[in-house]
DNA sequence: TCCATACTTCGAATATTATCGAATTGTTCG
DNA sequence: CGAACAATTCGATAATATTCGAAGTATGGA
């Protein structure tokens, strides 16, 4: 990954309704959930929130299905794994190359996947 | 880390320039480099470098140390792992949880560090 | 067909960031 | 002391991002 492409995905994320966003679909799984819930959740003027939708599907954070009247967002995972890729690679010290004990947990637990592989090392 | 501080470095980062900067003294590793080296490298006016350079203090990513006329530039790499655990546990996929094969060597190799523990795993 | 719903796009105001020349501070050295 | 240098701060400008009401598009249902 670029450094340019590196630091569009950390400028979109590096904005606390964006985030808020994305990590709410990260909680969603693969199932994702409607643009109309998350403006819910999170207490988002519709307008608003579409302009932050649009900026996370433009880098590749999100993706956006429609289905009949609603939109289904879902976190796009595999970008957000090159990300961290990137940051690990090229950012951090030896003894960060690995996640925390505590790193592995939070995410894995709510998560209902197809593939049930979790090679997160048991704390 | 709340979600707040998160949005606040990922935005840090999420300039091109100041994201150049960051790898720039992770690079450097323990040791930093001096203001002027950064500005020379990376061909930054000197007010624009500290600008940046200023941002990046102020969220705790970097840290400046004056040394008689220069400043030495460091790298906060504990910063940085709370970062990357922190979108570890909370944005990212069980896959991901641990490191990409290549994610741990590039930055290993040009480290030299006091504690010479790299618990990367050899690929 | 007509209305309600879900969401986006438009447009315009406001706020925040970025850039960099010029002035300033602090330090070394002749 | 005074000049040269490293770096920051100031100040003004330009560029970009954010917000959200209002209007537009598309779909489903009465």
């Amino acid at each position: 990954m670029e450094t340019l492409n590196a630091a569009e995905l950390l400028a979109a994320l590096g904005h606390e309704s964006r985030l808020s966003i994305f990590r709410l679909l990260v909680e969603a799984g693969p199932a994702g959930i409607f643009a109309s819930a998350i403006g819910e959740q999170l207490g988002m003027a519709p307008a608003t929130l579409s302009f932050h939708l649009a900026h996370l599907s433009r880098v590749g954070l999100i993706r956006g299905q429609k289905e009949s009247r609603f939109i289904r967002y879902t976190a796009e995972f595999p970008t957000m794994d090159e990300l961290i890729a990137f940051l690990t690679s090229n950012c951090c010290q030896g003894e960060a190359c690995l996640p925390r004990a505590s790193a592995c947990d939070t995410t894995a637990k709510r998560r209902n996947l197809e593939t049930n592989t979790n090679i997160c090392k048991e704390s």
